[in-house]
DNA sequence: ATGATTTCTTGTCATTTGGCAAGTTGAATT
DNA sequence: AATTCAACTTGCCAAATGACAAGAAATCAT
């Protein structure tokens, strides 16, 4: 069986730096050497509930599903991940603490990525790669901004057209209770307002 | 009449730096002195929607509410701002875009404060006080998301009795309405809450 | 103080969403 | 193909919240 590791060009990387950084391309070139290929098979976990989110991941493709618990246990999808995103748990990421949240692979995914230590090293001697640093923890902030606005004055209803809208290839892949979770109803709300949509 | 800008020190300033960077106490001095007192008055304006929010303040004393309009012309309340915490609008001070928002003095407010280019020559400048820059973001960050899962899966009462144990000096100034759009809620149902609270 | 204006409370009823349970569907296992 | 199991749908009723309107209370300007 052929490994598509071996097929990854870091192309898409590359192009995804340029968006978020002034860096030359050979400083970019630079950059994307200290990133390793980077598997993650379908339903395995890319970060568990208690560990250390130590790994920064580009991912190229696939998609993912971050969760939590909340007091009563149940399960809570907090984010998915599509292409063309960062995957790691801000929180544990930076502040070197426990995660309270499990990250797990809905396909199977492949991307880059790079831990910490190197990361920061990086950080610290290319200014110009700091920017994508905060550029990237910027965009994740104004997005969940936008998210708990959409959250606490749209109907389930309108979240649920936009999510479908924004994010089609989830719905492939995300069980219907992780996604009504993630969109803060239950699975049985959310089984009525598919029905009644798709009824319009 | 005396004026208040005159007597404040810093201190508090120093204090929570110190909380947020590795930066010794020499180079936190020089770093403060880059600050300017700064005063707004109660009612008056911070940031207007519309406007580039350039400054960056330290609020040592007052509070804050910015907010924002929906799609139907509602008012919105995204945030409150206590003392000892930092105020500006994320996205359009890193992004250098028009704000959405507007933040508005509830009281009489008084901090320190230093525009984007100087900030940033800061960062540049001084690696010890960039981990305050990103510190600072990732808490806000970190308290966004914790906010997002609080209005998904907590009712309106918990998040009323979060808020007021947290924040007890922000209802003494707030408005009902602008502190029942902040929970996601109509002033009714806040009104009706509180009553039911009491009663208990 | 007086009246005007805004803010807050309360009543009534409609709508949205949740909780539970019973069914249905569909995929995986043997 | 039969069995099993998980995922999804649907019915019924309860709880939470919203919409609208009327009234009470607090605030502001004169």
């Amino acid at each position: 069986m052929i490994d598509q590791l071996e097929m990854m060009n870091k192309q898409s990387f590359v192009e995804f730096i340029k968006m978020h950084s002034p860096a030359t391309n050979d400083v970019i070139e630079e950059i994307v050497t200290k990133f390793q290929t980077h598997k993650v098979e379908k339903d395995s976990f890319f970060l568990k509930q208690g560990e250390l989110s130590d790994v920064y991941l580009f991912l190229e493709s696939g998609i993912m599903r971050s969760y939590t618990f909340d007091m009563d246990g149940n399960e809570i999808t907090t984010n998915f991940f599509k292409p063309n995103s960062v995957v790691f748990e801000v929180a544990s990421f930076f502040n070197r603490s426990k995660s309270l949240e499990s990250i797990q692979a809905l396909t199977d995914c492949y991307g880059y990525s790079i831990r910490y230590l190197e990361l920061n090293e990086l950080f610290h001697s290319i200014p110009e790669f700091r920017e994508f640093g905060r550029s990237l923890l910027v965009k994740g902030y104004v997005a969940l901004k936008q998210r708990t606005l959409s959250v606490i004055h749209e109907t389930a209803e309108e979240r649920y057209i936009q999510l479908l809208e924004s994010n089609e290839a989830i719905f492939q892949h995300a069980s219907l209770k992780s996604i009504a979770s993630y969109l803060g109803i239950t699975d049985t709300s959310l089984s009525r307002i598919r029905s009644n949509f798709y009824k319009k």
